[in-house]
DNA sequence: GGCTGCATGTAAGTCGTTACATGATTTA
DNA sequence: TAAATCATGTAACGACTTACATGCAGCC
C-alpha cells in the first residue's frame, strides 16, 4: 500500500530513472520540481536514501568514472542508480490508487514522470484527479447553498476565487485527457461509431 | 515570533472572534474554510484548545444559556470565547511578518479574517504575498532559461501550468490591492495632490 | 590561508494524524 | 431501543524541519 511518506521515494525513483545521481544533485532537482512550496531538507533526503538502499530499491554506482560529467572523480560523493526492484516499485507507486490524500499530494510528482509510464496509467491518474476535484467542487457548492446567510465579504471572495481556480484546473485536466485520448484515437480510427 | 504551528491558533482566534463556539463546531467550520486540502483532526484541535486555555487566550463561557442557538443547554459541550489577551494575540498574528513559509501557509486564513483587521494590515498582507509570488516567478523563469536543454514534455507542461496559475493569482492580488486602495481614497478625498 | 560552495550526515524537536476510547443526545 | 450524530479526549506514531557537525575542493 502507498503510505503517506512515499512521496520522496517516488520522486527519487523517478529522477534516478532519468540517470544516476548523488544526493546533493537530487535535492537540487527535487527543490526545482516541488519548488512551489517548501524546500526538502537533507535531514529528510539522506535518511530516505539510506532506507531505500536497505530496501534494495537503489544501489551505489561502483567504478566507471566516465559516466559523470567531469572526469576528475570527487571521492566524497556517492552516486545512486535504481535497481530492478526499484523500477518495479516506481511503476507500482505511479499507478497505485491509495487513500485520496496521497493521490492528491503526489499528483504533481506523478505527472512529472508521465513519460516513464504508459497511456493507460496516465489516463487513470488524470481522470482520478479530475473526478476528485469535481467532487470537492460539488460538495463546496452544496454547502455554499445551505449556509447562504450572514456571509463575510472576504470569506465569500476567498471561496469564489478557490472555486474558480479548481474549475480552471478541471478544464486543464480535461484538455490533457483529450490530448492523451487524441493520440490514442489517431492510431485507432474510430472503433464503433456509425457516423456516415 | 510566529511559529509554524500557530496556524490553528490563528484560525481558532479568528472564528471565536465571530462569536463563542465549542470544539466540535470549530472543527466543522475550520474544515469548511481550510477545506481544499486536508481535514483537521480532533487530535490536533483539542490539545490546541487546552494549550490556548492555559495561555489565557481563550476561556470557557459560564452561564447565560440564552447566547446559544437552542435554549436547551447540553451539559457535555464546552463553549469558548476569546479573552482580551486572545484578541491582542489575534491582531499580532494577523499583522506579523515571520518566516516566509509561515506567511504563505497562512495567507488564506489571514485573508478569511480580513474583516476583523484594518486596511493598513490588509494591504501589508496582500502586498507581501504578491511580492513573494512575483519573486518565485522570476526565480523559476531564470532557472528555466538556464536549463533549457533536454526538457521532458510533461515536465514542461507542468511548469507552464504552474507559472500560469501563479500569474493569475498575482493578478487577483493586484485587483484586491487596488480595491482596498480605492475604498481608502474614496473615503479620503486626495490629501496632498494639487489638481486644481 | 581563508572563504565559498559542494557533499554527507545526525539528533532533537515540532506538528499533526490515526486509532482508540468514552459517553450524551437526538431521531427512526 | 437501536442507530446515527454530537462531543470530547488521549496515546502512539509518522514525517519532516532545524540546527548542528564534518570535511573536501576550488578560487582569490
Amino acid at each position: 500500500m502507498a503510505r503517506r511518506g512515499d512521496t520522496i521515494e517516488l520522486a527519487v525513483l523517478g529522477l534516478l530513472h532519468e540517470g544516476p545521481m548523488h544526493g546533493y544533485e537530487l535535492r537540487k532537482r527535487l527543490n526545482l520540481m516541488l519548488g512551489w512550496g517548501r524546500l526538502l531538507s537533507y535531514g529528510s533526503l539522506y535518511p530516505a536514501l539510506k532506507k531505500m538502499l536497505r530496501g534494495n530499491l537503489i544501489e551505489e554506482v561502483t567504478g566507471t568514472p566516465s559516466s559523470a560529467g567531469s572526469p576528475t572523480s570527487r571521492r566524497t560523493r556517492i552516486t545512486y542508480q535504481v535497481t530492478e526492484k526499484g523500477t518495479a516499485e516506481f511503476h507500482r507507486l505511479m499507478s497505485e490508487v491509495g487513500p485520496t490524500a496521497w493521490e492528491d499530494d503526489n499528483f504533481d510528482i506523478r505527472f512529472r514522470f508521465f513519460s516513464s509510464t504508459d497511456m493507460e496509467i496516465r489516463l487513470r491518474v488524470l481522470e482520478g484527479r479530475r473526478s476528485r476535484l469535481q467532487e470537492r467542487l460539488d460538495r463546496v457548492q452544496r454547502e455554499l447553498a445551505m449556509t447562504q446567510k450572514e456571509v463575510d465579504r472576504y470569506a465569500t471572495e476567498l471561496q469564489r476565487h478557490g472555486v474558480e481556480s479548481v474549475e480552471r484546473e478541471v478544464r486543464w485536466l480535461s484538455d490533457l485527457i483529450n490530448a492523451e485520448r487524441g493520440t490514442g484515437l489517431s492510431a485507432t480510427p474510430q472503433p464503433a461509431t456509425d457516423n456516415e
